[in-house]
DNA sequence: TCTTAGCAATCGGGGGCGAGGAGTGCTAGC
DNA sequence: GCTAGCACTCCTCGCCCCCGATTGCTAAGA
């Protein structure tokens, strides 16, 4: 290969492919040498481009729609670029300012924060944003809390250290007083306190049931509590902005769309497309073809890894038109993924 | 007026009106006067058919597109049509009991309740569903309950008869136990029981507050808790379904949708459109421009209300073309929504 | 008075055609 | 290695025209 420059590209031909994914994805139409040598300063002429594009679209950068058309990216067009070509973006302060302050006035609790975050980013980046929601499963119990309501009824409520609070209702076949659930709550909370949830085993349970001596349906109720708090959320998704696709000129013909709505709103494949991507440091992407669903092919996405505390625990994700523009995308979905981070760390319940 | 019939149609003009609704509502195209005749055996020729048509025209329950085209109906077509024309439907036995079995399986929670409804809905109506949720005002009190975290921070948790548990973590500037809190929390127990949520006074609280001769900062926890619970949820919509609208012939051009997507985003003018409808007994049907929105005039509505005991909390809707199948999702909304309302009733904390 | 057969008139949709133009690839010369 | 020039390709757009669908009207018949 050519050692002169980045995937085997010279300095000069890596610059053409960049300048006609910039252009392309501003103007949506295909890019004509022409058009390189006047709007950038190459210092060569059209003819001279056109060999250039001769030689990218060998390489298999770019390809023609048509004979007499200009080119536009393939997918290792646009793989090249956002690996070694584009100009990384951060944000701006403004932009930056502007999710702190959005996410700020969210509620606390965990599920709203994440529909936030996921809306703003949907309006933000002009496209679909969407989100996994944190398994629970890696939580930690905080506490739990029998509540009586009458002699055979009460509700569990378990909170964890996102504040997450599973709420779950139970009937008795035998009577219960309110001091019997307090203390049963009080047993647990000493027996459980810091363990996660995935880590809490059902004699845990039967161990403080007994040692109060109370009826063996309780360790039941509280496993059921237990259990709904852990499966809360599993892998659903948030999901906003779909409409801002329906602006793109390449989606204007609704079949295009309808396929990818109906991902969007069966979620699982949606969410094995960017599991992969949680243990990421840097925002993961995702090309047309690389996403390995036929009906994707026209699409991207970037996806970003969110945390709680140390550890990633779910995905924020933009999916747009390949012809996205991936430094901005990836430098809000990073900024809106840090944000909201830093949120839910604060809102933690130690 | 001619006396012979409903809406001042003789019963030919009125049978003629009604299978032209049926017709395009089924093929999406114009009806020609002799598709009527030959589809239904009117008895007459197509030449008198043409006349009933251009009579109807005239009384303005038709369109036509352009002169060498059959009619389609008008707004106020459909409004005779829903009024008095059509067949009410009823729901087959299996669509009941699939909806009861879909809704059976839900989450108890309220909220998923409703989404259940609202994805339920728009799947069997093919149409895009939404649905209000609850005020949380009219509830009632069941219970609240502090929970001790740590010395100086815990969780209030307010439980209404809809089993909707609103949370609220606070701080406190002095120590706290666990046992002030239990102490706290029973005393407004049998204060506030079975009061609604909005008839609940600061007084009610400070009271008892001050029984116990805690701090006044108390009554301010207990306060944004119950504030908390009665502000959750406030007109916010679920919707689902709007991929349906993508396979609707008059809806591939993409830009009505986006108005429309957008509208379904804003959910305040939704919430308006509907908010009407809250006290009707039967389904409410809104026919284009009845919206009153210049972006829906393409658009019909059909609304119910769901109730919780006897009261209606919230409405849901069926929004799609205005060639909707009137009587199918009528019955559809009204079964669903009567679901719905006994999935509530059923989970009520008494 | 209502109905109907027949017929001219109207208008949109679709196919075919050709001009225009955008853009390329190639060649030959610098 | 670069570039001017040019032939070639192929898409787009507008135009026209025809066809078919459907109507409204008229005049005759029940």
């Amino acid at each position: 290969m050519n050692p002169g420059g980045p995937g085997g590209l010279d300095k000069r031909k890596a610059y053409i492919l960049a300048t006609v994914v910039y252009e392309y994805i501003a103007t949506a139409e295909p890019v004509a040498s022409q058009t390189l040598t006047q709007k950038y300063h190459l210092g060569v002429s059209s003819a001279t481009v056109r060999n250039e594009l001769a030689d990218l679209e060998a390489g298999g950068y770019l390809v023609q729609p048509h004979t007499s058309a200009g080119r536009i990216p393939s997918d290792a067009g646009y793989r090249t670029f956002v690996d070694q070509l584009m100009q990384p973006e951060t944000l701006q302060a403004a932009d930056r300012r502007r999710i702190r302050d959005e996410l700020r006035d969210a509620s606390r609790e965990l599920d709203e924060v994440i529909e936030s975050a996921t809306r703003l980013l949907g309006r933000l980046s002009k496209n679909l944003a969407f989100a996994t929601k944190p398994s629970n499963d890696a939580q930690t119990f905080r506490h739990l809390q029998l509540i009586w309501l009458s002699a055979r009824t009460g509700m569990a409520i378990v909170v964890t250290s996102m504040g997450v609070t599973a709420q779950s209702l139970f009937e008795l076949a035998v009577d219960a007083g309110p001091d019997e659930l307090t203390r049963l709550s009080n047993a647990l909370n000493s027996r459980l306190g810091n363990k996660m949830l995935r880590d809490i085993r059902e004699s845990d349970v039967a161990a403080a049931v007994e040692e109060l001596g109370l009826a063996g349906e309780f360790k039941n109720v509280i496993m059921t509590a237990l259990r709904s708090a852990r499966s809360g959320e599993q892998s659903t998704l948030a999901a906003s902005g779909a409409q801002n696709l329906l602006d793109q000129p390449e989606f204007q013909d609704a079949r295009k769309l309808r396929s990818i709505l109906n991902i969007v709103e069966e979620q699982k494949t949606l969410y094995d497309l960017v599991a992969d991507s949680m243990t990421a440091e840097a925002p993961a992407v995702k090309i047309g073809h690389e996403l390995g669903v036929d009906e994707m092919n026209d699409f991207s996405i970037v996806t970003v890894p969110y945390r709680f505390g140390e550890s990633a625990i779910g995905m924020l994700s933009v999916l747009g038109p390949r012809r996205m523009p991936y430094a901005r995308l990836m430098a809000l979905a990073s900024g809106t993924a840090e944000t909201l981070s830093s949120r839910l760390s604060d809102a933690e319940i130690k």
